[in-house]
DNA sequence: GAGTGGTCTAGACCACGAA
DNA sequence: TCGTGGTCTAGACCACTCC
């Protein structure tokens, strides 16, 4: 029963009290809650009401909601690691893209699906591989999957002054991979950038990730460069939160 | 108005609208949206309707509402870095702790309050520095501020072994902070690794770093570990994903 | 005081899932 | 068929902001 006297709104009485209960373990990953019907019961509230509190769990990403069958607690995400090193020249020179080192390393059935393009350069990606906004880039954008689940998201930017009579335009780009390619074109990369950020993804990338609400994702972008700090790609990745886990490492000097 | 043979629900509509308008720049950062009522008559939905279609939203978090006077378009965030080399030798000698050097990058005013204290380590920590669970473990819990405002929680555990007799067990570690004290002891620290995730906010989280609702944390787990391969500290490390970037380099090979 | 968002009610009907 | 969550209504009163 909520507390009329407390100042707190009664949604957020019920919301917290669920929430210690699910911490508690009084309901543990994978229970259902009780019916939304039975909480209107318990608590002394109306439907909308407990439809507040159960929302609030919700956009927590602590409960999920299933049509027919009721609210239940979500299951701790099981964990994948992006190392540093899945991007060595080693790695590549194995044949091994990043995602199919992934995949070896965590024992899931990679697939990928490519589109190829060309665009104009904004004004962000100009500014980033060091061209003029406008100049024309080359575009592959992939969707990766684990066991046919889409995890990953990437749009990658060359300046097509790079990949012109390179299979880098193809969609397959041949053994080891895009960073091959552009080695073999005398373009040796020196060193790669990453900036990471997370925030709320938009509708397509939820439907496309499968992402429940209250999950958010990780943002990736990562830039290759030479050792004349030359720009050679820029490539934005997307990953889901509850999926993923990225690793870096260094020497302390 | 909303169209209510498309078989989408009126307050996706609603909330695709309105985001719609947002993305194209009729409302921008700062703009208040028209009110509730107003919504109320130019969709023709009802009022709770119209709160479902903003609280999507909300919950997205591209909009903040303002109680009694109005929703509110965000303001794109403002991004700070955390740089791997601000974890240098060469920084910590110079007597300045990680915060304080992006202080100095960013422009911000600098404070932090830190509480000292000792517990038993949970199976969590043992496993990763490599101690029995229940062995006693240094917890430095700081709070990190920018203008006043908190910006970072940062939660540091040591092997108490370690710390025993030295400045890591006072509120003050003095000039070059915990890893300066640790090498003087003779713990030379050989590199750091850090596990980058991200998650919505735990309740006291995001009242702590004031977040509106639809903002992301961003947690950083970072081991700092000798050339033996003995973990020294592990950070627990939680940041508003709407005020920070991390940012990672590393050369090629 | 007027306008804003915040909370809450007591229903109603629909769509989905499982028995 | 029955129980579940999903959607929606037409109000009501409160708390806050600003004038």
């Amino acid at each position: 029963m909520v507390d009329r006297t407390s100042g707190l709104p009664a949604f957020r009485q019920v919301a917290a009290d669920l929430r210690a209960k699910i911490a508690s373990g009084e309901y543990e990953p994978g229970d259902r809650l009780p019916s939304e019907r039975e909480l209107v019961e318990s608590y002394g509230v109306s439907r909308p009401t407990i439809r507040d509190a159960v929302n609030v769990l919700r956009s927590e990403g602590i409960v999920v909601a299933e049509h027919g069958r009721g609210v239940f607690v979500r299951r701790p995400a099981r964990i994948r690691r992006l190392a540093r090193s899945r991007l060595s020249r080693q790695a590549r020179e194995s044949g091994q893209g990043a995602f199919l080192a992934d995949a070896a390393t965590e024992g899931f059935t990679p697939s990928s699906s490519v589109k190829v393009g060309f665009e104009p350069a904004s004004e962000r990606v100009a500014q980033l591989l060091q061209i003029e906004p406008g100049d024309e880039v080359t575009v592959r954008d992939r969707v990766m999957r684990a066991d046919g689940a889409v995890v990953q998201l990437a749009v990658s930017r060359l300046p097509r002054t790079l990949t012109r009579h390179t299979a880098i335009e193809q969609v397959d780009t041949g053994h080891g991979g895009t960073y091959a390619r552009l080695e073999e074109a005398g373009h040796r990369i020196a060193s790669f950038a990453e900036h990471v950020g997370a925030r709320m993804p938009e509708p397509q990338e939820a439907s496309a990730l499968q992402l429940g609400s209250g999950v958010p994702v990780i943002t990736v972008t990562r830039l290759a460069v030479t050792a004349e700090r030359t720009p050679l790609e820029i490539n934005d990745i997307v990953l889901p939160a509850d999926r993923y886990e990225l690793a870096y490492e260094w020497p302390s000097d």
